[in-house]
DNA sequence: GACTTCAATGTTAACGATCACATTTCATCA
DNA sequence: TGATGAAATGTGATCGTTAACATTGAAGTC
């Protein structure tokens, strides 16, 4: 920066000015320092820009897994929100262990982000000293809680849900299972399981035996539902916490004769590519992936400008998606 | 940092070494200095230290979009190969544009990255010169080029669809055809037809009117494959340049009901999730998607210890994967 | 002509860590 | 007993930028 200076002959504060408020150099002047920039190849020090200033300009994003379009698409939204400020996204992975965000977090914060994003709500009582010490701006995705931490986007698990059991209740089905995951750690699992459960009893249905989990994946899905059957338990639909739980059940569904969905309606969750390639395809629930990362972004710019927190929960809903297997179409 | 420093009763510079540089503290001294610091909540100043090391812990990496699995399984590499050593991915997206990854590396380099990860090695001349000027490790990623600009990591689309071509013609098929992308601006889809040009003329095949273009999606897929019947050219075989595509084609068979793989056999690239759900599986190419990451973070952490690049091209080959679209299994 | 005003630019001192070098301490040994 | 050296710690300068305040000069006002 002062080879700029000396060779333009300003001060380099003055250079400094030229590039971050030019309406305070003489265009003229502005000019020449930017002619010599270019003829330099100089690029300013943004790790000394950011001591000095005491800000700086990245947001901290820790998601479970990259490799998952649930976390990629999350992803994509924020980066595509803060790009145009400027402001860039540094990456970390959890692993979905509070423990290992906790240590992510702490290496993370040292460079002083503007914004923290975590997935979901459940915390590492370190991450949440460290966050509220630190006083940074902090959203957290995904699953909606009523009183967040500082900040949460997303839809609700558990309205979801029941808007599934409800389209199966309207096309007759009274005995709808569940089939559960062992494997998510966060609250996802839980309040959809909740959904149904709230949802039945609404409809004065029962759930009792109705409910079985599994790992997972597609290989649980199948052993889930196997175990379903063999339990001896009647039903006409299941509801899966998963699009791939979902197509294990299809699969094993196929294997033993049973015909979807006319002996059985089954229902995804998150509308995973796969569920619209299957066949037959899979009814699920399309959440605004995406549009919260946007708007997570888009709510790190805003308070940056120092605007307020309007809504500290921000319920992006989400979308029945209602395609083969759960109705004659 | 000065607070833990007054209340232990070191000077700073010994709270710096107690965390940079543990041998050279004395055990009790650290042992108290550890403590002030958990007391006190103090939270080191990464930019600081960035600063006066002139080296920051951060990789750049730029891929043309996140929400797609090919990338996301590649940062996920990335993030894992890095994580153990405290250092953290930037990321960065160009949109399939060398001109807007310009743009975004030059914001990016202010933050003086200790490496810069880029998709492809399509590069806009900006890009190369001030990469060459800051003289930053480079890894580009996927495509090989024999010549890279510093270094490349990624499998050969040529040879691999070679594969493709000599698995078909082993099972008999004589007229292959190809059906191309528009959209894909960078290289794999210009090598990956050139591998099925040699393929086919080492084979003494002929590949006149067997080519066609359309959008690289399913419904491109779908469009090329009624272009290609129409053409009334022969054909007993496609070979498609990514998975979508292929979907698209054999969506498109189902429809004028053609038998596949009897009448036609047909390959995907790629190895999407996709390929593997639709019903029938898709034949295609796996590629190393999640270990071109992990090696170009390996690589990031092995030339920052000083040790020299014994490879300037590293081929991670590719996996060919035959399901029941090309062939009776 | 002296006085005000404002735009353009300069000066100084941080931001918070760490490198290089200086100093202290203390056990070891001829 | 004093020399020797290694371990432990301290001092001062510095990384490259920018906030805050100071200065300059020229135009505008009475």
């Amino acid at each position: 920066m002062s080879d700029v200076a000396r060779q333009v002959g300003v001060s380099t504060m003055t250079v400094s000015r030229a590039l971050s408020q030019p309406q305070n150099v003489a265009p003229e002047t502005r000019e020449r320092i930017l002619q010599a920039i270019g003829t330099q190849g100089y690029v300013p020090n943004g790790v000394a820009g950011s001591l000095r200033a005491r800000r700086g300009r990245g947001v901290v994003c820790i998601v479970p897994h990259i490799a998952n379009s649930v976390f990629s698409d999350t992803l994509q939204g924020l980066n595509d929100a803060l790009r145009p400020a400027s402001m860039h996204v540094m990456l970390g992975t959890s692993g979905y262990s509070s423990m290992e965000e906790a240590q992510v977090l702490e290496e993370f914060v040292r460079m002083r982000p503007e914004a923290v994003v975590l997935w979901g709500t459940r915390r590492h009582p370190k991450s949440r000293a460290l966050l509220r010490r630190l006083g940074v701006c902090v959203i957290e995705l995904f699953d909606l809680v009523p009183d967040p931490f500082d900040q949460v986007i997303g839809f609700s698990n558990e309205l979801a849900m029941r808007a599934l059991v409800d389209h199966l209740r309207s096309y007759g089905r009274r005995r709808i299972a569940f089939v559960g995951s062992t494997n998510e750690r966060d609250m996802s699992n839980t309040q959809r399981a909740d959904g149904w459960r709230i949802a039945l009893r609404h409809a004065g249905l029962a759930s009792d035996g109705l409910i079985v989990e599994a790992d997972g994946t597609t290989v649980g899905g199948e052993q889930a539902f196997r175990q379903l059957v063999a339990s001896g338990v009647e039903f006409d639909a299941v509801c899966c916490v998963n699009d791939l739980m979902a197509v294990g059940v299809l699969i094993e569904c196929r294997r033993m004769g049973i015909t979807v969905p006319q002996q059985l309606s089954v229902c995804g969750f998150g509308d995973n590519p796969l569920a619209q390639a299957f066949d037959p395809p899979l009814s699920t629930v399309r959440l605004p992936r995406y549009a919260i990362g946007k708007v997570a972004g888009e709510q790190v710019l805003q308070r940056m400008a120092g605007e307020s927190v309007l809504q500290r929960t921000i319920d992006l809903g989400f979308e029945l998606i209602v395609r083969a297997t759960s109705a004659v179409l």
